[in-house]
Formats: C-alpha cells, structure tokens, sequence
DNA sequence: GTTAGGG
DNA sequence: CCCTAAC
C-alpha cells in the first residue's frame, strides 16, 4: 500500500521559531549584528538571514545545558516567562511584557508541538543517534491549550510514539529577543509546566526540550526551530544552541556571548530545546488537537565530526557519546540523506487535507507515467506565504535611524510533498515514524532559501533589496521566499543536493555553467604537471556541496539583465520518499548517496591514474588521483571506469550526460585493453607453473 | 579492507 | 551508485 501525504503545519508551513538566536559561530561572526538596511543589504544577505533561520549553524557544537541547568536534566523549564505573557485573542497576538524591554507582541496562530517516543529518540532513530533527533519542541501553551494536550504525551516522553501536533505558526513580530535565564532543567519529566495554569488566556511558557533520559543520551543540537522570523531588524537569528545561553540581542547592538564552552557537558540527553512555540488552540478548529509536529531538532543534521565529539572532553561519560560518535561516523561516511528511492510511484493525486492531517491516499502505482510534471511542482510550493508587514517590529527604526528597514513577515513555509509508503500492516507509529523520516529527510537535506519577486526568482544575490525593488511597499506583498534544497550555503553538516539537481532545474545549465567541473578545470589547469602527479589533488577536496546558484558570481553585466529569471520548477527527486517496508528499523533511513557526476578534469584523472596503475588496483588510483576527494571511493573510480569503458565503446549519439573528450575515451580503451592484456598475462603466469605441477 | 561484478 | 561475494 502506498500512502501518500502531503504535509502541512499548521498553514502549509514550518514552524515559526519565535526566537531568533545565534548560534556560538554565529555569536562568534558577529553575523547576529546583521541587520536589514535596505540602503546595503543585498538579497544575499536576506538569504542568509532568512537561512538562518532554517539551518543550522554546522559550527556550532552541541551545547550543554548552562550553569543553571543540570547536565542530566532533559527538561527545560522556563518559569522565566511566565505571566508575562499576554495572549490577545483578539488579534491573536502574544503580548510580551518584559523587564526592561518594550512589549513584543506575537501572532499567534496554532501550536505545534512534538513528542518523541523515547526508544525512538534514542535506539531506533539514525537521526537520534547522530543527534538529531532531539527532543520536544517546546511549547507555550494557554491554558486552554494545556487542557487539550494530552498530558501523557507530553508529560511522558517515553510514551509511545506520540507525536503530538498543534499545528501553528508563529510570527515573531518583533525585535526583541527572548531570554530564557532562570531555565532550570527537569529530568526525565517531559512535562509541560505551566508556571500558572491560570485560564484567563494568558499564555503559559513552558519549554519541553529534548524529552530523553540519561540513560539515552541524546545529543542536542542546538537546532533552532526552523524558521521564520519576522524580525524586522532581520537579524540573524540563528539559533543559541543553549537556552540558558540564548541571549537575543534585542536591539542588535549588543550582543552577549557566553564564552563557555558548551562541549563539555558529556552526560545525556544534554541539550535542551530552548525552543518555544507559542500556540493558542486553532480557533473554530474544533478538536484538532493533535496533529503534525515539527521539532526543531529536524532542522539540523548531523553535526561536524569534531563537533560530534561535543561534550566529550572531559573523558567522563563518554561511552554513549562515543557510541553516538561511532553512528555518526557511519552516518558520515553513508554520506548524506537523499531521497531514499525513485519515486516510481508519483502521486497522481494527492491532496491536501483542509486541516493539514496526514490523510492517507492511496498512490498511483503507474511508474513512467507523467505524474511526473504534476509532482514537479510541488517543490515550488515551498513557498512561503509571506505577508509585508509594517506592523511589526517597528521598534527597529530607533535602533538605527539612518536606514529604512525593510520589514518582512514570513508567515510560513510550506512543506513539500512527501511521498511515503508504508505496508498495510504498519502499525500506526511506524507510520509516524515513517513521515518523521520523510520530513527529516527533506530538513536534514539542507535546505537554502530562494527569494521571488511576483514570482519570479531572484538570483542575484548581490543586489540591494532597493535595487531589487525588495523594499517597495507594494513589491513586498509579491515577496516569496522558497525552501530549496540547499547545497554550498548549507553548512557541511547539512545533507547537500545533488548538485546536479541544483544545476538541472534551478539554473540554467546553458547560461551558469556547471561549477564544479569549472572548478576542476581551472585547478587542473593551474597544474598541467604531466604524469606522475596527484591529481587527485588536483580535484576539490569535497565538492560535496557544488555552488547554488546563488553562489555563482557572473559577469554583471549579464546578471543585470537577468536578475530576475522565472522559477523553474522543481525537481520532485529532490523530495523524499520514504519506503517504509523497513527490513530494519535502521536500514530504513539508510539512504543513497547522492549522485555526483564526474567531471571532465575527474575522469581526466581518472584515466591518467589507471594509464599509471592499471585496473584492478582502485585502492592504489583512489589514494593517488582522488585522494581528496572523500567523495569519491575506489568502488566509485572503478565503476566511473566501468561506465568510461562503456561510454567509450558506444556511439557518441547514446552517449549522455557531460560530454567526455573523445581524446580521454580513447585513452580508455588504450589503457583498458593494454591492462587488460597484462592482466591475462598474470593469469597465463600464474596457471603455468600450476599446469606444470599438475602434469 | 579490497576487488570484481551484477544490479 | 548499491550490493555482495570472494579474497
């Protein structure tokens, strides 16, 4: 049986996180000060801010808990907000009163809150063990929320699978930043605390974070909740790792940088989710009160090796962070999340639950069938509705006079369609399990942030939101933005794309030449050392994440005119499809390594090494040629040579993908047969003495 | 861990 | 690019 979903949150759209933070690099880059002048920022720096949002800082190691908070506590309480929380039902709006700091108010729209089964959380998720999978997304609730969560779902963690959704955004309709000082840490309860469970609609803080035990350490990543922030001061708001460290610069001047290191905190289930969600019951919803989740933890993927190491320094407690790091490798080395199978089962069909369930639908089995160009466009409906708002944050202007801002509310980001399937005979939870994963994989897959204008995609990363007409009052109401898979922005940490995804569909091929093989090539050509060289040294390192396009930088002259180019659809592979037969709990998320065509300079390599080696000694041509390139492994030379030898053989005409110079081919089929002469040779040697002896 | 070959 | 047998 195959179902097929489309996911929503809340309105089609990932979660709001209402706090922007900065993560320890980003503290450290000062990227936070980053504030939106429409006078110099560029639409680069709009990506990156909004990014910000939705990636996670690779640098930025897991954090511990901070000095208030008990290492071996999973639970983030924050009784720090309480009270003072307004919830204006009228306008939807959370009013916050802070000490010190002017009134923030919040739109509010529904909750979305997370529950992670506990074995999931810690045995059965691939993403639990690389630390991803986290915790809760932690949840402010009203009290008239509160009485619609079930409390065992949240209050117990260990529960079943329980994945309980308030679907909702947020939006931040500030600048102000929040502070969570007074956090303290409750283990093992994963309960919502309401510090006054009043019901006069004020809205209750509690932060549920990273709902494990000790026993199950789970590393926190610090992911911030994805998403969107309306701050108008745009500052970057990539996410503290630590709640207890969040410190949200409000005004963008100042920031405080908690200088300790976080890493050292090696006891489980560390990191708590300083997260929070505010939510009030969906209006006129009537009983949906559960539905889909977006934890916060999706948004990052699995950390850096040496950040893996987090909190391990200390050597105390270090078995379950080495087990951890030990899965994380072999997470490393599977190489990125990618979309788990060919969709040979497109939707034809697939709709969209008014409410934003998961209803179950049954697929269109039919494999080629142009399901294809109606599946294609569900990429693009990433899109997030985003609204022009001159209502929030207008504090910023006082911050700094001497630019205009421009003021964007992002409303959400839709999810993109997700294809799962699952047997009939699955059970619920593998069913949520199972679009767990599919969402994770589409989060953890890196994402980037595209900006259109009335539809149109801007490109040019490198101009002013002025000149972009970014800051018109009535172009923002034509402001999108889009997820996309991302690839050299994202972070190494973050699955990359297929680069040739990105080059496919969201770049003209003929007019921005491929980079990656730009690159090789003029590398290859700063060194025309002949024979004998590594030229794996030659070849990048890791071309894991091949340039997006916004990356490229292009003759301006022709950027000038082509600034604005319509959005090409997007490629539906890049969505996830998750085959829920899982044979095994694990190998379910095992996914495929993403395709990375050989570049000409590559294969020039390539040939030069096995001219040099000979076939049948990848090891030896791996170490020599591709030395740096960790992506590529001496399985892949040898099958890159199998398909040279293939490719050479054929006629041009049935030859595809990037042409290969027919010199090169040439050189194959020399160096294959003459390599394969001496290897019938070995094997003549070898078999003589043995027919001597037999006869 | 490598190699070879089928899928 | 994956998988796996064989070494």
């Amino acid at each position: 049986m195959v179902l097929q979903k489309r996911l929503d949150y809340g309105f089609n759209g990932y979660q709001v996180p209402p706090t922007p933070r900065a993560t320890r690099s980003a503290r450290r880059r000062g990227s936070f000060k980053k504030k939106v002048g429409e006078n110099q920022m560029c639409a680069f720096d709009l990506l990156a801010i909004v990014a910000g949002n939705l990636l996670l800082d690779k640098e930025s190691p897991p954090s511990s808990s901070d000095t208030s908070a008990d290492k071996d506590h999973c639970m983030v309480v924050n009784d720090n907000v309480k009270n003072e929380w307004q919830y204006d039902e009228k306008n939807m709006k959370i009013q916050v009163h802070d000490q010190g700091s002017p009134a923030r108010s919040f739109f509010v729209s529904e909750l979305v809150s997370l529950g992670n089964e506990r074995n999931h959380c810690s045995k059965e998720s691939l993403y639990a063990q690389n630390g991803l999978n986290s915790g809760l997304a932690c949840t402010v609730a009203t009290s008239e929320c509160a009485e619609r969560i079930d409390s065992e779902m949240l209050v117990n963690s260990k529960s079943k699978n329980e994945i309980g959704t308030f679907a909702g955004k947020l939006h931040v309709g500030s600048s102000g930043h929040w502070e969570f000082d007074d956090c303290k840490l409750e283990h093992e309860t994963g309960k919502v605390i309401n510090d006054e469970p009043d019901k006069s609609g004020k809205v209750q803080c509690g932060t549920v974070a990273n709902v494990c035990s000790s026993e199950d350490p789970v590393v926190w990543d610090g992911k911030p909740h994805a998403l969107v922030s309306s701050d108008s001061s745009a500052k970057v708001p990539l996410c503290g790792n630590n709640i207890s460290h969040s410190s949200y610069p409000s005004n963008g001047d100042d920031v405080s940088v908690d200088g300790r290191d976080d890493d050292e905190n090696s006891s489980g289930c560390t990191h708590p989710s300083t997260t929070k969600e505010f939510f009030r019951p969906a209006p006129r919803v009537g009983d949906r009160r559960i539905r889909k989740v977006l934890a916060s933890k999706y948004w990052k993927v699995a950390p850096r090796l040496n950040d893996v190491t987090l909190s391990n320094t200390d050597g105390a407690d270090s078995k379950p962070l080495c087990h951890k790091r030990k899965n994380y490798y072999k997470y490393q080395k599977s190489e990125r999340l990618y979309p788990f199978k060919k969709r040979k089962h497109f939707a034809c069909g697939s709709q969209l639950n008014s409410e934003g369930w998961i209803s179950n639908e049954f697929v269109c089995h039919s494999p080629k069938k142009g399901c294809n160009g109606d599946a294609a466009g569900s990429c693009s409906k990433m899109h997030a509705a985003i609204g022009a708002s001159s209502s929030v944050a207008g504090q910023h202007s006082s911050f700094r006079p001497r630019h205009s801002h421009v003021k964007l509310r992002i409303k959400s980001f839709m999810v993109p369609e997700l294809f799962i399937e699952v047997p009939e005979s699955a059970t619920v939870g593998l069913l949520k399990r199972t679009v767990m994963e599919a969402v994770t994989a589409i989060l953890g897959g890196g994402l980037r942030v595209g900006v259109l204008l009335q539809g149109k995609k801007v490109w040019d990363d490198d101009k002013t939101l002025v000149q972009t007409g970014i800051c018109q009052n009535n172009q923002l109401d034509a402001l999108g933005f889009s997820l996309e898979p991302n690839s050299s922005r994202a972070p190494p940490s973050l699955c990359p794309v297929d680069s040739s995804f990105l080059i496919d569909t969201a770049q003209p091929v003929s007019r921005y030449p491929p980079a990656p093989s730009v690159v090789h090539q003029t590398t290859y050509a700063a060194s025309p050392e002949p024979h004998g060289t590594n030229l794996g040294n030659l070849i990048e390192s890791d071309h894991d994440s091949a340039p997006s396009p916004t990356d490229m930088s292009f003759d301006k002259s022709t950027t000038d005119s082509k600034a604005l180019v319509p959005v090409p659809e997007m490629n539906i592979e890049a969505l996830a499809v998750v085959p829920a037969h899982l044979k095994s709990k694990r190998s379910a998320i095992v996914q495929r390594r993403i395709r990375r065509p050989f570049s000409v300079a590559e294969v020039e390599a390539l040939v030069q090494a096995v001219e040099k080696l000979g076939t049948g000694r990848w090891r030896d041509v791996k170490l020599r040629a591709f030395d740096n390139a960790k992506h590529r492994t001496y399985v892949d030379l040898k099958d890159k040579w199998k398909t040279l030898v293939h490719t050479a053989r054929i006629s041009p005409q049935q030859r595809r993908g990037e042409p290969v110079p027919q010199e090169l081919l040439d050189r194959v089929l020399t160096a294959h047969a003459y390599w394969s002469q001496q290897q019938a040779k070995q094997q003549l040697k070898q078999q003589q003495p043995e027919t001597c002896l037999l006869l």
